[in-house]
RNA sequence: GGGCCCGUAGCUCAGCUGGAUAGAGCAGGGGAUUUCUAAUCCCCAGGUCGGGGGUUCGAGUCCCUCCGGGCCCA
């Protein structure tokens, strides 16, 4: 609808006064006696052509006003006010019904290569509720670009390498030795004294401990003696249920690694898990480590010094990442000779750049916010330009239950799994209440009212707009004993008589604005609100408005109304991946 | 100490590439069902948009500063 006034305003600038000019704003007034779109177009020709905001205004709406899509076209103080006229609110209706999600499909990206990357979360626990918000944001996303034509790759980087993922293994193995009764004491008691300071405490890791003790029983209960190909072979064998993909592909060089392998494997599908339970799905899961077994680690930081970013001090290779805007240069290789995990992010980055997206969105958890611009800086160096990634940021989640914070910590193994919050609240209103804010800023989680069935939870609020649309052609069926076509519907358009009913049409059609900001300006939250404002309007209008046993002309055209408003929620809803029920 | 985010109605939050009289839900009170789902609807209220200054024809929106809260880094 945008778009099109705006057309309509660009050519008559042309005609009128020889101008191009898209600078301007055509948008929706927040008050509705303004009309249905407006624009500031006068203000900013006022200078250029120097004349009054107010004259412009007036010249270019005498000029419109003889648009057959236009009602009225007033010119207010130099603002421009369209109104659409019904037949073309009627015409584009009836398109909708036709063309279903197609009338509001744009082609926005035209085919672009786009990468989401997101949750990202470590493989070394379950993943939590910040988690699932960088989830629902991210996959959100990922449905709006596809509809807009974007070619999308939904992506997890798994960290596999590295000190967490030793921990992982370190953290299995002290569990499994607890539940030995002959074993050897002194690594036992080494292993505790890591295990004590940074292992990870949370119940799930005595589970991964059982389930490894299920499969070798006691023969690791004395690693230094273990026969450790033999254990892994024995994994192999034994472990039906799950892939084992890196227990596979990697022979240990010790126990501690063998364990963190399984460990992986375990965890990586339990996060798999836990993420279908959210109706999530990655297309690549992108290896930490296959970075090094490829040498793209090295290659990269060859390619580095190669452009001399790269220096060396007190042992270690630093990049000179404060030349691009960073507070200070960044470590790369340690003085161990490790590589840090920023090396392997710039190589990573580097590699998703070479696979040929045109552009990359990262959803961070905003503790990483500090990342951001050493990330940039390593870009730059690149040739990569900076608008390439974009970094969007999701804070926290807290969560209440009877009023009172449920308090986490990772550390301490006290946090809300993601998949506990499931399993109470539904997936439903999970993804749906995850998007009811902007994902910039904290979030609030009440588990009481996510619970609640009734209108005080908006996920119930919108879906029951759609069951209840359901219903009424279910009850048609019933007492005419016929199923409704839309193509038998649409002409009935033309019956619809009632101011009311003309504004839900337009609310309908503004979807189509609303769903290309949203995605242009990465905004999932906002679905949420639309939906939540048609809902409403819906659920006004039944209450308001008889529509079976009515006169045949009138319930004809208000099912096709209705049957609009239902496509619309459906799509709605289909994008934040929440269902549309048929009844509730 | 440096950086980032936030501060809008009693509560939870929209609105932020500047635009016309600042919105919604909840909480409180009152009402609506012989009817296609009451998980619904209708009526009643509330604001120094954290304070101050600046830019502008116009500031909740941009800039500066202060206050308060959160996170990251040192």
């Amino acid at each position: 609808m945008k778009e099109f006034v705006k057309e309509r305003v660009e050519n008559v600038l042309e005609e009128l006064y020889g101008v191009e000019n898209r600078t301007f704003k055509v948008e929706k007034p927040k008050d509705e006696s303004h009309g249905d779109i407006a624009t500031n177009v006068a203000f900013l020709l006022a200078k250029g052509l120097r004349k009054s905001p107010v004259k412009i205004a007036e010249e270019i709406a005498q000029r419109l006003s003889e648009d057959k899509a236009f009602k009225t076209v007033e010119a207010v103080k130099g603002f421009i006010n369209f109104r659409f006229s019904e037949d073309f609110i009627k015409k584009e209706f009836k398109k909708l019904l036709l063309e279903k999600d197609d009338y509001f499909r744009e082609n926005l990206g035209d085919g672009l290569k786009v990468q989401i990357e997101y949750v990202s979360a470590n493989p070394t626990g379950p993943l939590h509720l910040g988690h699932g918000r960088g989830a629902v944001v991210g996959d959100t996303l990922a449905r709006l670009f596809e509809f807009f034509n974007y070619d999308v790759v939904k992506e997890y980087y798994i960290n596999d390498a590295g000190r967490q993922v030793y921990l992982l293994g370190v953290s299995i193995l002290y569990r499994y030795l607890e539940g030995c009764k002959e074993k050897d004491i002194e690594f036992f008691e080494n292993l505790g004294k890591t295990f004590q300071q940074d292992g990870y405490r949370g119940e799930y890791v005595k589970e991964l401990a059982e389930r490894l003790k299920d499969i070798i029983g006691n023969k690791l209960c004395f690693p230094k003696t273990a026969n450790l190909e033999e254990i892994r072979r024995e994994i192999l064998k034994k472990e039906r249920d799950i892939p084992l993909y890196y227990t596979e592909k990697y022979k240990p060089k010790d126990i501690i690694e063998l364990v963190s392998n399984y460990g992986l494997d375990l965890m990586i599908e339990e996060i798999k898990k836990d993420l279908s339970l959210i109706n999530i799905e990655f297309d690549v899961w992108f290896s930490e480590r296959s970075l090094y077994d490829d040498e793209l680690v090295e290659e990269l930081i060859d390619l580095l010094k190669g452009k001399g970013y790269i220096y060396e001090k007190g042992g270690a290779l630093w990049l000179k990442t404060s030349e691009f805007g960073d507070d200070k240069d960044r470590v790369v290789k340690r003085s161990d000779g490790t590589y840090t995990y920023f090396a392997s992010d710039i190589a990573y980055h580097y590699n998703k750049f070479k696979r040929g997206f045109k552009k990359v969105i990262d959803v961070w958890g905003a503790d990483h916010h500090g990342y951001i611009p050493r990330v940039k800086a390593s870009l730059s160096m690149l040739d990569i330009p900076s608008d390439w990634l974009e970094i969007l940021l999701i804070q926290m989640v807290k969560l209440f239950r009877g009023g009172k914070e449920v308090k986490m910590s990772k550390r301490a193994g006290t946090f809300v799994a993601l998949k506990e919050l499931l399993e109470e609240v539904g997936q439903d209103a999970v993804r749906f209440i995850f998007l009811t804010k902007r994902s910039d800023t904290p979030l609030d989680f009440d588990l009481d009212k996510a619970k609640e069935k009734s209108s005080e939870n908006p996920v119930y609020y919108v879906q029951y707009a759609h069951a209840r649309i359901s219903g009424i052609f279910r009850e048609f069926k019933d007492r005419y004993g016929n199923e409704l076509k839309v193509e038998e519907l649409v002409e009935y358009v033309d019956f619809l008589s009632e101011e009311v009913e003309e504004k839900l049409m337009k609310k309908v059609l503004f979807f189509k604005d609303e769903l290309i900001d949203i995605t242009l300006k990465r905004d999932p939250h906002l679905l949420t609100y639309y939906l939540i404002d048609l809902a409403g309007a819906f659920h006004h209008y039944y209450n308001h408005h008889r529509i079976l046993g009515m006169e045949e002309k009138i319930m004809f055209s208000r099912l096709a109304l209705i049957k609009g408003i239902q496509e619309t929620i459906r799509l709605g809803l289909d994008l934040m991946g929440v269902k549309a029920p048929q009844r509730m």
